[in-house]
DNA sequence: CTCCCTTCTCAGTAAACCCTCAGATTCACA
DNA sequence: TGTGAATCTGAGGGTTTACTGAGAAGGGAG
């Protein structure tokens, strides 16, 4: 859905929340963009799945029925299991068990999040944590003559710098990374916007039209409507 | 995340702690930036794991159950072991104990430290203790007109002089390492506050104010704010 | 002990952002 | 060409986020 899958084929990746909701959500997202997926809902559970499953990475939430999220980890490391995690918190988690987080390469995502946010951190989590070097390319994608760049989260078109929100950088993401297809626009809800979002899909034709109003203002055009049904990343077709 | 792997790499380090906490904080944050860490709990241990292990540098704290650092230390030197220590003390340490060991090429941080301050130190270390001799600009960090010299602790902007208090020259020191990328607020929370610090990432907000006051106050202005997602240390964009 | 520097907290202000809504516009199809 | 549905977009309000000045707390130097 996001990528090809190519590109992260092969990649474990254990996701460990009670919230059943929350796991399939997750875990649906990531196996539709190529990771091979495996859930548990305690830490216990994560424990002995981790042994067998070896993940590259964990998505781990720091509430849980049994040890927290923290102490899951902790005893991973200590079997020498050498694995980054992106740890799942709310938003008002006490910053201090955050602090220190990033030193390891681990990273955290506080919720609610959308999942393009989950799989952007993910995706820089197991670059950091894999032994090859980071290339700089991998962190830009690209389409027509659009740049994006996520390690300095510039966008450029054309080579002329493009100011962009929060949202608007990820709604941007979303369409490059599934250019020349069709996106709906609850598709783009689905991944954009936080899980907990309950307004109307409206709200993605009015970023669609602040989009184009900053990206679109150069030629050729786009982002293009593909009426009921949703938007289309494209170039001009030939001919 | 500080600095590139390759300028370190191969160095090998011995971190010898009895707090696991304290020795996991090093080891990780060390390997990060590429340098290839051995742990050891005890004097004892120390010993044992140096021997075969060879390392370039050694962090090690006075206090540890066995033998006291200075003994680990002076047991090293006489099996010949020609290697640059890095002692960890607490803040009230008896300084006299201290004296005497910048003489040869040693030195010591104290407790609680920030991760950028440790590594700064071990740098230099291992730069005094290496055969080949110290490259000038090895110790200057330079980005656009900003120049800082980890030797001299000063900096300058396009020539002029900057006055900057401890914590604020090792936060630009990070954004310059760091510089064209950006660098969130607990990153900068995680590598340039003590480890102890918990308090919230506002703070970072208040130093970059005062960073941009002191340097800033030329044009152009180089620290950007990222909104929502962090600050970034970059030259104003082309066009 | 006093003064000065530094660190850190807090709160008020300013700005950016997100979202809703409604009128205008475009499009498909009869 | 007329009509309804879908889409576009400007305006505005409420919320969040960042900036900055003021001042308390702590430590070190003289």
């Amino acid at each position: 859905m996001s990528t090809t899958p190519a590109a992260t084929l092969d990649q474990r990746v254990l996701v460990v929340d009670d919230e059943k909701s929350i796991s399939d959500l997750i875990s649906t997202g990531l196996k539709f963009v190529g990771f091979d997926v495996r859930t548990a809902a305690t830490g216990a559970e994560a424990l002995k799945q981790a042994e067998a499953f070896k993940p590259h990475a964990l998505i781990l939430d720091v509430m849980l029925p049994d040890l927290d999220g923290f102490e899951v980890c902790k005893r991973l490391r200590a079997e020498g299991q050498d694995v980054g995690v992106l740890f799942l918190t709310a938003k008002d988690a006490t910053e201090d068990k955050i602090k220190g987080l990033t030193l390891g390469g681990d990273d955290y995502v506080t919720k609610p999040f959308s999942l393009e946010e989950l799989v952007l951190r993910l995706r820089a989590l197991l670059r950091r944590t894999s032994a090859t070097p980071i290339a700089e390319d991998e962190e830009v994608v690209r389409f027509a003559d659009l740049e994006l760049n996520e390690a300095t989260h510039e966008v450029r078109r054309a080579g002329n710098l493009i100011e962009l929100s929060p949202t608007e950088f990820i709604l941007l993401r979303y369409l490059m990374i599934n250019a020349d297809r069709v996106v709906s626009k609850s598709q783009i809800l689905d991944h954009v916007w936080q899980y907990d979002f309950r307004g109307d899909a409206g709200i993605v034709e009015t970023y669609i039209s602040y989009l184009r109003k900053k990206i679109d203002i150069y030629e050729p055009a786009l982002i293009h409507t593909v009426r009921g049904v949703g938007y289309r990343m494209r170039l001009p077709a030939k001919k």
